[in-house]
RNA sequence: UGGGUCGUCGCCAAGCGGUAAGGCACGGGGUUUUGAUCUCCGCAUACCUAGGUUCGAAUCCUAGCGACCCAG
């Protein structure tokens, strides 16, 4: 039975495909471009008519209608600001993961479904949506190396209900093979990265606009120093670039990493090998649960977890402490694990719902 | 000022008369809808300076300059 079904359209050929699927199963579709993040610089201002361009060149070989809006507002208080206050506290905060949350599965899907009069959202996410037994899973793309359920785990039973990822089912490759075929001049267009809706950037540069500065030293966890740092917020637990520490006498041949963040005295802690000790740790915290199936964990579970987006599931032990934390222990030490990024839980292809790091821990 | 040691890529560091290892850093590419990690490629016609000995020197000799250590 056709449906009026809404596609976020973003210029790309995910998105591109995404509209071609639901065209050729029947249903009505209508693309809409977002426009979230008001430009300030020319080159980006030039990348985001270029999407736009893209977009309207699909929709017009498909017949279909391309609306625009903006949630630049909606970008801004939920997302940016929440960004920018998690790196002057010292985390790493992940936005694509609010995006998700707060305006692709929240503003966009309420204007889709309320001033658009859509029945369904679509996105050109991998990942896939299942409805069993009367409730909506969130389960992982089929393409391993595009697999994106790690940022749609806020989704909860009212978004899954009314999305859909018509492409989560594909491999990029034939992604690309379909667009080509269709003739849309996105078909070989790279595949996007870094922020969503604010695109690739000099990581350093952005930030150094929207917070100030504080250089301070870096130091081994013995307390040698070992050079300065630009500013705490720069740097994430297990970075490696951007150290600039060259050889340090009577050190071993390795290259260097940040092991911790010292706040209070604005060090920065460095420590020599990938799989430095202080890097481990087997067990973590989190808050700001959120739970595919709406349903607040009370008993402790076993499953498998990501802490950081494309890392293998890790077996862990969960449990509920109260109702909008966790504690994860895992079978392995992990790497870097982070406060500010996210660990999302599975079972299987599941995606069962995450959280936000906040400490971690050895037990 | 005597005595000693040493000066090789941005940093650490091989080389010990036969025509400049390696690591780190850095730059670029790849992977990646965060930030990272990872991966590939690039990176000293040149060895503090000036002479000399040799077919040939970063490697030997001499003199400077510089650094450090011990005396004082």
């Amino acid at each position: 039975m056709p449906k009026n079904i809404i596609v976020g359209m973003s210029g790309g050929v995910d998105s591109s495909v995404t509209a071609l699927l639901l065209l050729e199963q029947g249903h009505r579709v209508t693309g809409l471009f977002m426009k979230n993040w008001e430009e300030d610089d020319g080159t980006e201002y030039c990348t985001a008519m270029e999407d736009l361009t893209d977009a309207q060149q699909v929709c017009d070989k498909l017949g279909i209608e391309l609306k625009t809006v903006n949630f630049a507002a909606e970008y801004w208080d939920e997302v940016f600001e929440v960004f920018l206050s998690e790196f002057a506290a010292g985390r790493t905060p992940n936005p694509d993961i609010l995006c998700n949350k707060h305006v692709k599965f929240k503003a966009f899907l309420n204007y889709a479904i309320e001033d658009l009069g859509a029945e369904y959202i679509a996105t050109g996410h991998y990942a896939r949506i299942h409805q069993l037994n009367g409730e909506f899973c969130l389960l992982k793309g089929l393409d391993p190396n595009k697999e994106q359920s790690y940022f749609l785990y806020t989704l909860g039973q009212k978004q899954l209900a009314r999305s859909l990822f018509p492409i989560g089912h594909l491999h990029k490759p034939e992604i690309r093979a379909m667009a080509e075929k269709a003739g849309f001049a996105n078909s070989r267009k790279k595949d996007s990265t870094g922020i969503c809706f604010i695109g690739e950037r000099k990581f350093k540069e952005f930030l150094q606009r929207y917070l100030p500065t504080q250089p301070g030293e870096m130091r081994t966890p013995e307390g040698q120093y070992i050079g300065k740092h630009s500013g705490l917020m720069y740097y994430t637990l297990g970075q490696r670039q951007g150290l600039g520490i060259g050889g340090v006498k009577d050190a071993p041949d390795e290259a260097w990493y940040v092991l911790e963040k010292d706040l209070p005295h604005n060090i920065l802690i460095v420590g020599q090998g990938h799989e430095h000790p202080l890097m481990l740790h087997n067990a973590l915290e989190a808050s700001q649960l959120d739970w595919c199936n709406d349903q607040p964990l009370t008993q402790p579970i076993q499953c498998m977890a990501k802490t950081r987006y494309r890392q293998a599931d890790q077996a862990c032990y969960l449990e509920p402490i109260g109702h909008d934390r966790c504690r994860v222990a895992f079978e392995q030490p992990q790497r870097a694990i982070t406060p500010g990024q996210s660990v999302v839980f599975y079972q299987g292809e599941v995606c069962l719902g995450g959280g936000i790091i906040e400490s971690k821990s050895n037990s």
